[in-house]
DNA sequence: GAGTATATTCGACAAATGTCGAATCTGTCA
DNA sequence: TGACAGATTCGACATTTGTCGAATATACTC
């Protein structure tokens, strides 16, 4: 028989991913250049804001400690790689702002989103669109 | 001649509001209360999670200084109430949110939502109600 | 007026974040 | 082999957050 349970994971849940404003910044990068050195980070974020090696290089040996990059050493060079996926990053990020601000409950966001942050026109219509896309998958995987 | 120039306020966003976690589970208090002692925001934190009352009461002092609560002396007594708004609140949580992991954009989020976050047929009818809604509102104020 | 609660004031700490610079450690090349 | 450039290691610091306890100050009750 297959080990495949339906049982309900017994609360499985992974530590939700939380990353710091400096660490987002450098997720950004190594997920875009994926396997990449500490010093092509620091480079590309200098463009936007300066910040020495050494302060980008701790902040990513952190991020190594925390699980969120993954070093890979070829002689006396390290490779970083992402550990966690931009999903989970958001998904952590989406529901920390959702638990502090709404109580996690979507619809009163959804409603703020309405009454106080003025959705363009544009926005309602796209929005509209996203939804009706929504209700009609079939596939509703949880 | 009226004084009220229409013209385009160059950029006088207030800084945007920004609560740590502590400060919400306080603010809530607050603004549920409003006018209220620090004994009554530890008492009714209590409930949830203890500290001590130098703890909550060291942490509204901080929000004063931040412009996040008001203090109303009376006698020996201090009253707190709150000096910015649940929406200013919640929508620079909102903010914030969007800001790192969706680089500002709304579709994206909502596409994440969607995607990833599987809304549940309710939350999809309430969803596109809201929508509906939004889409027949005349005041677009913005 | 003394004693007992209750409040407030303040200095302290630990941990997390953001930032660096100095000391070291390769690897390469004239 | 010696010197250099690029990487890495690491200890340090300033801030921000979250937490308290001890010392004071004030109000109320007998």
């Amino acid at each position: 028989m297959p080990k495949s349970k339906k049982v309900k994971r017994p609360s499985r849940e992974k530590p939700a991913v939380e990353l710091t404003q400096a660490e987002w910044e450098i997720m950004k990068v190594v997920w875009e250049k994926e396997l990449c050195t500490a010093g092509t980070v620091q480079e590309t974020l200098a463009k936007s804001r300066d910040r020495a090696y050494s302060t980008v290089k701790t902040t990513m040996d952190r991020m190594v400690e925390k699980g969120f990059l993954q070093i890979e050493r070829i002689r006396n060079l390290q490779l970083f790689s992402s550990a966690i996926s931009d999903v989970d990053a958001k998904r952590g990020e989406f529901r920390k702002m959702l638990k502090r601000a709404f109580d996690g409950a979507l619809t009163p966001m959804m409603q703020f989103l309405i009454e106080h942050e003025g959705l363009s026109k544009a926005e309602s219509a796209q929005l509209r669109k996203l939804v009706n896309k929504a209700k009609n998958r079939k596939t509703d995987r949880k």
